[in-house]
DNA sequence: AGCACGCCGACT
DNA sequence: GTCGGCGTGCTC
């Protein structure tokens, strides 16, 4: 076939009424280089203003009917987006109404010339060292735990979407419930089991010949998976892309994800997009963790990024948590994934222990009911024990003294808390010194702390087990892993680290104030909170949490926490609330977000909510949606965004600056604004 | 975003 | 007569 004519560019712009492909005609001197996926040079509108973007797709004829600008420039040769990834990429920014070049951004990541250039010229000089290399494939290591015959699709090679009928798709997708202990993989190294798990399902998709992509929410689970695979393949059989590597080690690694060679991808959510050969499995871990929903523009889940990835590739999904999301729990009902649970052994119960009412006993007895408290006497005898705790810091509120009123910070308004014994009062959102502070209510002079942090519960737990190390590990200085003996471990949720063995018992403690917080996704968030703190306990130890009752502690008593997925998911169909609707929020001038309701007047299963006054002239609406509309919704929104952009806002005479900011931001299934910023947690 | 095009007010 | 203000629209 002769080289062709035209390259259709993706321009590498957040413009919304940029985010379609423009026809340019090729010149002799690169039509060579001019092939789907490399980087180029293009003019727009003018001649000298050029604009970089990606060949998405040649083509001798284009559709488009004026006159072709010719491309300027291939940067280089380097295919690095990759059509698979291309289509996965244009569907999840047409689902949430967002611009495909702020997720092609994410995929491929800045170009490093150095780096490029070498691989490049390894590549051309040694093409054969990739069957060499064959040979040396893994074998395939069993699935720790679980019945094999449960993950049998999963690990099936093959999978194209052209030969997996209904039946045969069947277990292919996943929601696998994680083996809730540590395990020790190599003398003195522990790992939570569920990474290891993992590790097997990658390295058996591996052996079978096949690419896997596993993503995590955070570094120290990726420090583990990358302990676990580094005992089960060849270095160069893995490509670690995540965001802190320094930026010629990821482009390293992600350019060994283009090689034809299988490959295992390990990071976070750019790891999902990574290009990746004969691609046999993509696995997300704990998707309820908010790690996995991305802050910026589109925003889109992690949950969505791999349900298309795997939707589009026909491989094996695996969506892995010790608790169900309601999420992944409607996917269940939906019967789009298949449960599958670890052997029976691993059923793990959390026992709810009732907070006794303060007596003289001390307010560190009052905190600690009795039964518990024995508990992490005994355990402490045979080693760590895990205390969870709500918030970091000594004291995490102050309140005055006088009337009783949170104090608050006055530059601006952010809560006030004590870091440390003796520290200082300071605000928890900007971190400013509260000198000369006075109550906005009566204007009183004195503060008293309320509640305590990680650092009040370890100073008095220190004093209350005399004998025992008490270390803290909280979001701000998280640990990998701590020591094992006589130690208190005192951990802000989602910072507890891994001890060998397992903690000999976990308590967990501020039950009560985590489930207070006003936020749509508290109870299946604080169920996520606990069965993690619970999954680091040795296989026998006690887990008790204090101060909850109702179907929450039933549902975790018996080991079934999916149960409160269930229920949550139930309670939000009959309120028509995420995620069993969805939800598209709509912020910007007034006129702006009542045009673009408009514009979903007519459908069925939308319904608006607002709007609200924002800011200084900025309004908010929330659009649900049913699923069946989103494709509509999207569109008719992404249609609205290109008019916003276009249209100017409405001139202020005299104002010094024109705020160039958009009459309208979209953003898909974001479930903020459902929850009380007030409570916004900090850090 | 940038940048050109276009249609009204003060100017050599 | 025309220079240039910024409102308007487009980018293969």
């Amino acid at each position: 076939m002769p080289p062709a004519a035209i390259a259709r560019v993706l321009l590498d712009s957040p413009l919304p009424q940029l985010d379609r492909l423009f026809d340019y005609r090729i010149p002799e001197r690169w039509r060579e280089q001019a092939v789907p996926g490399v980087r180029v040079l293009v003019p727009l509108r003018s001649a000298g203003r050029q604009a970089k973007g990606f060949i998405v797709e040649v083509a001798d004829e284009g559709g488009f009917e004026g006159v072709l600008s010719e491309l300027d420039e291939v940067v280089s040769p380097a295919p690095v987006l990759d059509a698979a990834v291309w289509r996965v990429v244009r569907r999840a920014a047409d689902r949430a109404a967002g611009v495909a070049s702020d997720l092609v951004r994410l995929a491929v990541p800045p170009r490093q010339v150095r780096v490029e250039k070498a691989w490049l010229a390894r590549r051309a000089e040694s093409p054969a060292a990739a069957s060499a290399r064959e040979a040396e494939r893994p074998s395939a290591p069993a699935i720790t735990g679980y019945a094999p015959e449960a993950l049998a699709a999963v690990l099936r090679p093959g999978g194209d979407v052209l030969d997996t009928g209904p039946e045969e798709g069947e277990g292919r997708r996943v929601a696998l419930t994680g083996i809730p202990a540590p395990v020790e993989i190599a003398p003195g190294v522990w790992v939570p089991a569920a990474l290891r798990t993992l590790a097997e399902l990658a390295v058996a998709t591996l052996a079978a010949g096949r690419s896997a992509l596993v993503s995590v929410p955070d570094y120290r689970d990726l420090d583990h998976l990358a302990a676990c695979l580094a005992l089960l393949v060849a270095a160069d059989d893995i490509a670690r892309i995540d965001a802190t590597q320094p930026a010629g080690e990821r482009y390293r690694a992600f350019l060994r994800t283009l090689e034809p060679r299988p490959v295992i991808v390990i990071g976070n959510r750019s790891a999902l997009l990574a290009p990746a050969p004969a691609l046999g499995l993509v696995a997300l871990w704990d998707d309820g963790d908010g790690l996995h929903a991305e802050p910026h523009a589109p925003g889109i889940h992690s949950r969505d990024l791999a349900l298309l990835r795997q939707e589009e590739a026909g491989c094996s999904l695996v969506l892995a948590a010790h608790a169900r999301s309601t999420d992944v729990q409607r996917l269940v009902e939906l019967g789009w994934l298949t449960a599958v649970e670890p052997l029976g052994r691993w059923r793990r119960r959390i026992t709810p222990t009732a907070q006794q009412t303060a007596t003289d006993a001390g307010a560190m007895r009052a905190r600690i009911p009795s039964t518990a408290w024995r508990a992490v006497s005994d355990a402490l005898q045979h080693g760590p024990v895990l205390v969870q705790v709500a918030r970091p810091g000594y004291a995490p509120r102050l309140a005055c003294a006088d009337c009783g009123e949170t104090a608050r910070c006055t530059a601006c308004r952010g809560p006030l808390g004590v870091a440390r014994v003796g520290a200082a009062a300071s605000c928890r959102w900007c971190g400013a010194l509260a000198v000369a502070w006075r109550c906005a209510t009566c204007q009183g002079e004195r503060w008293r702390t309320v509640g305590r942090g990680s650092a009040r519960t370890a100073d008095e737990l220190g004093r209350a087990f005399p004998g025992a190390r008490v270390v803290v590990s909280d979001g701000a200085t998280p640990l990998q892993s701590a020591p094992g003996g006589r130690t208190l471990v005192v951990a802000t949720r989602g910072a507890e680290p891994v001890v060998a063995g397992g903690y000999r018992a976990v308590l967990l403690l501020d039950g009560e104030s985590m489930l207070a917080r006003e936020s749509l996704r508290v109870v299946e968030d604080c169920v996520r909170w606990w069965c993690n703190a619970a999954a680091l306990a040795a296989p026998e130890a006690p887990v008790l949490l204090v101060g909850v009752g109702g179907a929450v502690a039933t549902a975790l008593a018996t080991g079934h926490p999916e149960r409160v997925a269930a229920a949550e998911l139930a309670d939000r169909r009959l309120l028509r609330f995420p995620p069993a609707v969805r939800v598209a929020a709509l912020a910007g001038t007034p006129e702006a977000v009542a045009r673009a309701t408009t514009a979903l007047d007519d459908l069925d299963g939308v319904d608006v909510l607002g709007p609200i006054e924002l800011d200084e002239g900025r309004v908010r609406a929330i659009v649900r949606l049913d699923y069946a509309r989103g494709a509509e919704v999207a569109t008719r929104l992404k249609a609205e965004l290109v008019r916003g952009a276009t249209a100017r806002v409405p001139r202020v005479p005299g104002a010094p600056p024109r705020r160039r900011v958009p009459a309208l931001r979209v953003r898909f299934d974001d479930s903020e604004p459902f929850d009380d910023p007030g409570q916004r947690p900090v850090g």
